[in-house]
DNA sequence: ACAAAAGTGTTCAGCCTACACCCATGG
DNA sequence: CCATGGGTGTAGGCTGAACACTTTTGT
């Protein structure tokens, strides 16, 4: 894509003050990680603007599949931020500044934006992050060390973090964050991390299999000392 | 207000695009009832934009304030609603139509707007409700006696009322939707209304009383038959 | 054979359910 | 004194917690 283009249409193609922001959560080496995107040695979540042409839904999936090359990605909508503090001008400024650009304190980008925060669970092993036009790297950040972040986005990963906790409690959507066959340790052991507290592996087990969203495949053969743990996979009805 | 200010002004005080739409429950004669506005022979969701200088949750209390007059409404985020085609041209067409004003179909209240609902639970004796500048009418409607609406305004209620549905088995806030100081009775018959089935008298009571929500207060003095209930007020800790 | 990992059982307590019973009040 | 409505009690069942036991695997 063309910056200036950005810089100078972005004003028409998209709603102006108002961007969709995405935590995107993956489980990995036993911690949960957050992919972030990185500018101005400063890091920030994955986001991007509203076309007019396209609902918040269309835009999400859009940014999404974007920043993970994934086609089909879990999401949920997380919570509206809208201080009115809310303006990324030096940011940018320092952006422009490091790119030798013409810096103009008047452009879209510089004024405020309400942001509609998401968050998304993705496996791992799937997910290929692919930087924006703007970043500089990405990196999975384990969500207990974050980086230095833009403004309000390390908040932002902690209401994701907390909102994760209870919503496991409810709804069944943490296979979201293992591959499409998984064993029961290796939920059980997803789920004592996520809450950060040590669930009972017979309790833990014994409900899952009760909620009836996951059904028994043979078992899998394991290298490792002990039993061969049967692997389940979501029942698709 | 000056209307025709609002027109020409509306563009740089509000945010643009972003709407706040606010769906106020009440309870009363044994119905939940929802205030709703009248323009244009149609009713919609009392609503607003977003002032440069206030935040989100600012914008939400300045509205319920302004259509209530309550100081310190209850009120809780509900939902985005995105959809590209969110346009009100052809009712602000009416609009100006009825009222012999020209119209143009460049301002920026013909854009596309993305809207924040909220609901709110108020105390049904003690709202005021006042029209805005544009409206005709207020009224309460009983939920399953939705009038006619604009666009989605109908839809949105009917979130709101299921999210309702799920909220209060997790929280205590019903009690938003009396006074300061009602029976268990009354909170009975109130969750029976909002849950839509019966629930078991002796257990809901036990069940508020544990939550340790609530105080006890002396008897309520009553003209009715049958014994003298309780009167129970919010715990304030 | 042993340790480790996975799967299943067992017991107990606590809570939810349904209903019964007891109290207070007006007619 | 009886109908009505409000408050409390109780027996049964279900579910969750803690932990024990069994099975399967590699070394």
């Amino acid at each position: 894509m063309d910056f200036q283009e950005f810089i100078t249409n972005g004003k028409k193609t998209y709603l102006p003050n108002l961007s969709v922001d995405m935590v995107i959560i993956a489980f990995h080496e036993e911690k949960l990680k957050c992919l972030l995107l990185q500018i101005n040695n400063k890091w920030l979540l994955p986001g991007g603007y509203i076309l007019r042409t396209e609902s918040v839904e269309e835009a999400t999936v859009r940014i999404l599949r974007e920043r993970t090359g994934l086609s089909d990605p879990h999401f949920k909508f997380l919570s509206v931020f809208g201080d009115p503090n809310r303006k990324f001008t030096k940011e940018w400024q320092d952006f422009f500044e490091n790119h030798d650009l013409p810096f103009k304190e008047d452009t879209w980008i510089n004024d405020r934006f309400v942001t509609l925060a998401h968050y998304s669970l993705v496996d791992f092993e799937k997910t290929k992050p692919v930087v924006g036009n703007l970043d500089e790297a990405f990196a999975w950040f384990p969500l207990d060390e974050l980086p230095d972040m833009w403004m309000d986005h390390k908040e932002i990963v902690l209401v994701a973090k907390k909102r994760l906790k209870q919503d496991i409690q409810k709804e069944q959507l943490t296979y979201n964050l293992l591959p499409s066959e998984f064993t029961m340790p290796q939920l059980h052991q997803l789920h004592q991390t996520i809450l950060e507290e040590n669930l009972d592996r017979s309790r833990f087990q014994k409900k899952m299999i009760a909620s009836g969203a996951f059904e028994r495949l043979p078992k899998l053969k394991k290298e490792t000392p002990g039993r061969n743990p049967y692997q389940y996979r979501v029942k698709k009805t």
